[in-house]
RNA sequence: GCCCAUGUAGCUCAGGCGGUAGAGCGCUUCCUUGGUAAGGAAGAGGUUCACCGGUUCGAAUCCGGUCAUGGGCUCCA
């Protein structure tokens, strides 16, 4: 007899061995419609193992997390038998599940979306025959004779440790594959072909080309259907695409991966940069500046001529060697060398907004997001060893301050000593240390990744989650070991002995141009008043109101109103619709009876118009949204 | 950098198996002077289809190269 322990520790005796299926059907068929997997005493396994011994249950069904994953697992085998089917000649090498979907890297014949209809229909022929998924245990041997033909599973298998190995097939097909998957292919009801590009075997440049394609499923249509309609709003909230609408900025090939800022875009960018410094000086920065260009000796010392020296751009002036900076902290060093520092002046916090230049490879190029120059809002702060943890919490604090600013959430990240490092066990710890016990201070969940720190030192990484759920790298505070010591920085202690300061280079915007992409994403183009390009539009309602108008414009102007007019001999609707579409927080319309009462009559993005407001009363709640720089769509 | 795809008017895109280029939006002008999401008409715009070269009587179309963009790989703010 056998008793199976369910998650709510209710317990079921079976006579003989049950597989999970079994056990499930014995609660009802319904339910066992809805399982995916089980989970026996914590491994993750099919329905179709059975239970020899006294075991926990707990059944995977398909409204969990996890039972989506098994599904794009199973989804990827599907896609690797009709392809197989359809090329006879492709070899399969591995397909994994990924954030959304699937891929599977095959080697064969290279392909295009045209090719998808004829693979996604025999997918669905494959799903439709609900073909059994059954797991088959071999010798390492008997795998090696079944794969012979394919050299990238061979490679796998040899790579494996266990001499058991597991197949799975659904009908005819056979892919190795730890497993679990779905029931039968049946479960499947929407997936969809989603895009194919090259890929290496191995990610390896040397290696073999293969074509990398990808999907998605679900197990619901409706999901399907879902999730390509986020994709679609996606696409519409690109920045590449909304922000050349909306005449923010633009690219052009005679400096690839260099944005050019449009007057609009400018405008925004200096509203981002105003609300930087506010929050900087009251947290106790200072704003520096270096220059652009540094000779290479600099380099030499700081260790980027030999450790970064492929993503610099040079020059030579003079016959002598310069680079243009591709980070701002050597040029930092210097400003700090220029006098001696007491302990009495730490933490001294120097920020900058700095241009730095780094030659990116030209395909890993994209919009704002990767771009070869761009400005970070950097800053340098040098401590003492015992103000590491508050400096750090300070600065954790300050990036929630300026992120909730946008309504971006964020995750942290630690990383810790790689092995190729510089700098002593007990140097790592402390550092190490501060910056955890930082992270706890501060009390957000953070995860670790082991090994991922800088050579020069463990750092903090931020990512922030956008209005559609993507999240993006953005700050980073990192604690440099190295850099004091190459460029000899010290400050007079108490004790009256020169002292080894501590340094952390810390962003938080990150990279501005990234930021500014991810703003317009994030937002959709309808940006807040604060940050809006233009803040407010005037329609005269005909052409003898122009006058008019030009004049409330210079008055809404000389208040400090970003503002426009639109005096085209357009109809009212066609000027309401396109202010609309390009997001402009207050229009206001402009006709003999708002002239003559002297009044305003504004409409917002929400579609609502109030009319015959005095100017007073349009200005002052205007004026305090601005200030609070506030998320509100309520303005008045 | 590598692989694949793409590159036609300011924008979005159609066309083109080789015979010399089109639409909508935008822009200009005119009519309309309009009260809250597209009023109407006419016209200008491509040094001729990213650039360079080749094949050809003839290339936007075919071929090769370059550049840029997009999707990936790699890397990263």
């Amino acid at each position: 007899m056998i008793n199976i322990t369910f998650p709510d520790n209710t317990i079921k005796s079976f006579e003989e061995y049950p597989n999970a299926m079994d056990v499930a059907r014995s609660i009802s068929e319904g339910f066992a419609r809805n399982c995916v997997a089980a989970e026996i005493n914590d491994d993750l396994c099919d329905l179709s193992c059975e239970i020899k011994q006294d075991s926990r249950l707990k059944f995977i069904t398909v409204k969990d997390d996890a039972a989506v994953e098994i599904l794009r697992h199973s989804a990827a085998h599907v896609m690797a038998e009709a392809v197989q089917n359809l090329y006879k000649d492709a070899k399969l090498t591995i397909g994994p599940v990924v954030e959304d979907g699937f891929y599977y890297d095959i080697d064969m014949e290279s392909v295009s979306e045209d090719d998808f209809p004829k693979i996604e229909s025999e997918m669905k022929k494959i799903i439709k025959a609900k073909k059994p998924f059954t797991r088959i245990n071999v010798t390492k041997d008997q795998a090696l004779e079944l794969f012979k033909d394919n050299p990238y599973k061979i490679e796998l298998i040899q790579g494996l440790e266990d001499q058991q190995i597991s197949l799975y097939r659904q009908g005819e097909f056979t892919d190795l594959c730890r497993g679990p998957h779905i029931p039968h292919t049946g479960m499947i009801k929407g997936v969809k072909l989603m895009k194919v590009s090259g890929a290496y075997w191995r990610a390896d440049q040397t290696k073999a080309q293969l074509q990398r394609l990808y999907g998605t499923a679900f197990f619901d249509k409706k999901e399907l259907k879902k999730y390509l309609h986020i994709m679609e709003e996606a696409k519409k909230r690109d920045h590449r695409k909304l922000g050349i609408k909306l005449d923010l900025y633009s690219f052009h090939k005679e400096a690839a991966g260099m944005p050019f800022f449009h007057a609009k875009g400018m405008d925004m960018w200096n509203a981002l940069l105003a609300y930087w410094r506010d929050v900087h000086r009251a947290a106790g920065y200072v704003e520096t500046k270096t220059p652009v260009m540094l000779n290479r000796k600099l380099w030499e010392q700081s260790g980027h001529w030999e450790n970064y020296r492929e993503n610099m751009y040079t020059s030579v002036v003079d016959e002598e060697e310069y680079a243009i900076k591709p980070m701002n902290c050597p040029g930092g060093m210097l400003l700090y060398k220029t006098k001696s520092h007491s302990y009495r002046e730490l933490p001294l916090r120097a920020g900058e907004i700095g241009l730095v230049h780094r030659h990116e490879l030209s395909g890993a190029l994209s919009g704002l997001f990767r771009v070869r120059a761009f400005h970070q809002d950097d800053a340098h702060i040098f401590m003492t060893p015992d103000q590491i943890e508050e400096e750090i919490l300070g600065v954790l604090k300050l990036a929630n301050k300026i992120y909730s600013k946008f309504g971006l959430g964020f995750h942290l990240e630690l990383s810790t000593r790689p092995k190729k490092s510089i700098g002593t066990d007990a140097q790592w710890k402390e550092a190490t240390d501060g910056l955890e016990n930082a992270l706890k201070k501060y009390g957000q969940e953070y995860f670790i990744n082991e090994g991922d720190g800088a050579f020069y030192g463990p750092k903090i990484d931020i990512h922030i989650k956008d209005a559609i759920g993507r999240t993006w790298q953005c700050g980073t505070i990192q604690l440099d070991m190295a850099l004091p010591m190459r460029f000899d920085l010290t400050y007079t202690g108490k004790d009256n002995e020169k002292h080894r300061p501590v340094m952390i280079h810390r962003v938080i915007y990150g990279s501005i141009e990234r930021f500014f992409g991810i703003l317009v994403e994030h937002f959709a183009g309808k940006f807040p008043l604060w940050l809006a390009p233009v803040q407010a539009v005037i329609l005269p309602i005909n052409d003898a109101l122009a006058p008019y108008g030009e004049k409330i414009k210079q008055e809404l102007e000389s208040s400090g109103l970003r503002c426009e007019i639109d005096t085209r001999t357009e109809s009212l609707k066609k000027k309401i619709r396109e202010a609309q579409l390009n997001y402009i927080p207050l229009i206001i319309t402009m006709g003999e009876k708002e002239k003559t009462s002297s009044t305003l009559s504004v409409r917002t993005l929400d579609g609502k118009v109030r009319m015959g407001i005095s100017m007073e009363d349009f200005l002052k709640p205007v004026f305090k949204h601005i200030r609070l720089r506030s998320l509100e769509e309520k303005i008045l």
